[in-house]
DNA sequence: AATACTAAAATTGTTAACAATTGACAGTTG
DNA sequence: CAACTGTCAATTGTTAACAATTTTAGTATT
């Protein structure tokens, strides 16, 4: 019987224990005291979910996998509360979908999503750039203009998808930071992930990613302009040639 | 100590006892067992978000107050943990804050809040409107039709500040229902509570809050008629005759 | 009166155990 | 073979208790 269950456990490579594959990394991620300053003392549930996204960034656990809490409390060596409150993070930030029966998948993102998650960034976009031409300050815009010359350089010299992603979304980033509207930074924050994972996949079908990387210029200039019809024209665009060059790898 | 400790908890109303007004209504509300079928079954997280969001809009519970586990676990007869994922619910939806010490306040609602609100609720419904343009089925637009009816009929006759509140939220969820799209729901899911609180709150003030009520028509007309340019002029100029009507009660 | 310190109470974070639900699997029936 | 049923293991939901952190109250000092 054991023998027949690891027969069925080997026959789907998705179905590989991801406990087991997390149990390589957790060398004490979990249980160790940080000893840093207590005010700032960093939940466990946050840890854990801080691990776990990046696990499903860098493919270790992949879409479609359950995340069971038991295992996954044996191998990290706590409880299963942090685990669940970790999980409902991640929910929030679609990465995992937990379905009516309290299973937690982590998420295939399809064609359809890539859609709904740009159509939404849009949306989110167009009134940030309205916030940000309004508040942005000049440190704000010197730390955008920073992160184009970081690019800028990068592409030069040449650059992996990752970086080009972690470059391109830290530019937004501050960006919201710049639009000082709370809700709006929030919402970026739990949509951000989704768009990491359609960067990292998709910019290695794509080549053309590092021209797009160039065009974030116009949004420093048209912010530093305040320019509002101006701006909403250009983040417009920029969003619609990365929806348009993203669109394109899944044909 | 006891008679000091009294008289310091009578000083200021706001400090009255959540969970004892919690226990004016808690008979049974989250320890019965509601017989309906096991696969519909309500978590009791969700039954205590239900309650305390209903609580919040009903004032039972006033902004600035905290929500404390421990007592709450008490007269509602269940443990912390369901209260804890209540809470955090109730979080993401803006109406609770919980600052880094844990605590969970119910969240005072500005006029910055306001504008927060409404910039983020016009971004969205733009896209809603380009989704449900696309989407919505003869019978969305039946159901639509039948709440502006409804509403056009409850001006006429009288209608209460939360009846119209009511009425009209109800008519964007079905918009974003037409919409299929799946964030969108989502992310309107999480704003409405506070543009609830709103509406209820600012009604009251308010009362061209029927006027408003009637231009539902419009949205109806310009989705059946597939115009996007025209859906997005109306949307616009429908969230910011709202906007403005409310904040004029900031005033 | 204002400030600082300390201890205790209050509150939240986490854990381990029990309870409830879901899924997998074997056997039976048509 | 497909569909159904029953059993049990796996998994999640909830609870009570312990651990850690934050707040409050009291006292001493300036």
């Amino acid at each position: 019987m054991k023998a027949r269950s690891s027969d069925k456990h080997l026959s789907k490579p998705s179905d590989m224990n991801t406990a087991l594959k997390i149990a390589e990394d957790s060398d004490g991620l979990f249980s160790d005291d940080d000893g840093i300053l207590p005010s700032l003392k960093v939940s466990l549930a946050d840890k854990v979910a801080d691990y776990l996204r990046e696990a499903i960034f860098r493919g270790k656990i992949a879409p479609g996998e359950q995340l069971r809490e038991v295992p996954l409390s044996k191998v990290m060596g706590i409880s299963r509360g942090p685990i669940r409150d970790a999980m409902n993070r991640l929910e929030r930030e679609g990465l995992v979908t937990i379905p009516r029966n309290g299973r937690t998948i982590v998420a295939r993102l399809t064609q359809e999503d890539f859609d709904e998650v740009y159509s939404l960034r849009l949306g989110l976009e167009r009134v940030a750039m309205q916030y940000t031409i309004r508040n942005a300050t000049p440190a704000d815009l010197g730390e955008m203009q920073q992160i184009v010359n970081v690019m800028v350089e990068a592409v030069n010299r040449g650059i992996s998808e990752k970086d080009a992603a972690d470059l391109d979304l830290h530019f937004h980033d501050v960006l919201y930071q710049a639009s000082c509207h709370k809700r709006l930074q929030s919402v970026w924050a739990d949509l951000r992930p989704q768009i990491y994972i359609f960067l990292l996949s998709r910019n290695v079908a794509d080549s053309d990613f590092r021209i797009q990387m160039t065009r974030h210029q116009e949004i420093v200039d048209v912010i530093r302009a305040r320019d509002e019809a101006q701006a909403l024209q250009v983040i417009e665009t920029h969003l619609q040639v990365a929806y348009n060059r993203i669109s394109k790898t899944y044909k």
